[in-house]
Parts: C-alpha cells; structure tokens; sequence
DNA sequence: TCGTCATATCGTGAAACTACGAAATGATGT
DNA sequence: ACATCATTTCGTAGTTTCACGATATGACGA
C-alpha cells in the first residue's frame, strides 16, 4: 500500500476483535457486567482452551475486554471505558466521509452559518 | 457453534466491511461526500482494477456505500443513512454487554422477551 | 520441593481473505 | 452488428486467520 493508515491502530485492532462471530459470541457471554475466566469462556462457547485463551486475548488487545489474575485463574470482563473511546473514533473516522443525511453541518469552511 | 449468532447479520457485513485497512483506505477517498468510479478508486488506491471493484462490493455489502449506474460508469458514494444504522445497532449490542461506565442509565429495565 | 490446576504460548493443518490477470457482461456510439 | 470502454465475475497463488493438541509458564497447597 502506498497511502497512510486510515485509521488510529488501537480503532483497527477494536474493528478486527469485533470482525469474526466466534469473537462476537464470547462478547455476549458478558452481558450484564458478568465476569468470566478462560475456562468458563471455553466451555460456554465450546471451544478448547487454548483457542479460548487466545480468542480473549485478542479482544483484550482490541479494547473490548480487560483482565484481572485472580490467584490461578485469570477474570475477564468488559472493559467500558475503552469501548466507548473506540466507538467514538469509530464514529469521527466515519464522520469524515459522513455528509450528516440531514442535520447539523459543520459546514466546509468556517463562514456558512 | 453451538450458540445463536451474536449480531444482526447486517451488522456482520459492517463489520467485516471495516476489518481491512484496503477498505479503509477506500472509504477515506470519499471524504466530503466525494463519488468515485471504480476505476478512480483503483487509480487512487494502487489497486487492480478488478480488486477495486470487488473491494467496492464488499464495502456496499456493509451498508457503507451504494452504486449507481451512470451509463458505463458506476458511480459509488457514502451510504450515510446505513452506516448510522449499522453503527447504532453495533452500539446497542456492545451496550448489552457495557454497563455504561457513569453516564446516561435508561435505567427502566427493559422487558426482555 | 513437588504436584496440580488454570492459563498462555507454540506448532500445525484447514479455511478464509487479498490481490491479481483473464475472460464475461453491460452500455454507448458508429 | 460491431467496436470500445467500464465494470463484474472467474480462477488462482500468497498470505492471514481459526481452532486444535501439545507443551511451557505461573500460582497455590501439601
């Protein structure tokens, strides 16, 4: 590729994390600020393991999640701050190519009013 | 798998739609409401003229752009109305597992089916 | 220290994705 | 009808992702 990144790394890794159905199920298994170890995430999902394990880690790196070592076993849970800051560069990157259908413009130059 | 699919369908496509840094360097040639052919955005991009189109596809398969034909010329541009759809649908679904960090709480427990 | 349990990392095939050139389809003008 | 131009579809390598089992690391208790 010959043109600059179109998007801050940290918003790539968030949309890549969310871009795969097994990722999206493990997500959902969270609702309602649950906290859940890799164990319990593999075996609710069916998944081995390891891929478990990796599968969190993962959404860990892409802002969805964060963990906690808890004596041997590792929690997860939601991690909504994070997810709220990608949401919102998210939505300024789109924003960008986003004429707003029908609302406020912040106008192309700063003297339309 | 043996869970039911985490995300609407459409939302999926929205998704992968983002998940690649080609198609997001596309979407970036539409800033400012900007309608490109197939072959400018290849010419833009570095790309085949063939992968341009297929890349093109997928992005409207997302709900991020549409087409319009134009005689011989198909001419893409942001599909704004869609792409807030997705978006507030991708919201609604990371808020199930999100208990918002300290702000705005509809806090009427939704009769969930 | 040693054994055990939970998690992380490594190595490996299978499946999906990416980009390409070649060929097919569609639209316009002669 | 024919030629031409733009786009789409097809077939194909190279690369990445996915899920797995096996192995390594870390934490706790005997």
């Amino acid at each position: 590729m010959s043109t600059p990144p179109a998007l801050d790394g940290r918003t790539q890794d968030f949309l890549k994390a969310l871009a795969s159905e097994t990722r999206q199920q493990i997500m959902t298994l969270f609702v309602g600020g649950q906290q859940l170890t890799v164990g319990e995430v593999a075996a609710r999902c069916g998944l081995g393991q390891s891929t478990a394990s990796e599968q969190l880690a993962l959404l860990r790196r892409g802002g969805l999640l964060t963990s906690t070592r808890e004596g041997k076993l590792v929690r997860y849970r939601v991690d909504s701050t994070t997810i709220v800051t990608r949401l919102t560069d998210l939505q300024g990157y789109l924003a960008q190519c986003c004429p707003p259908p029908a609302s406020t413009r912040p106008s192309t130059s700063d003297g339309g009013s």
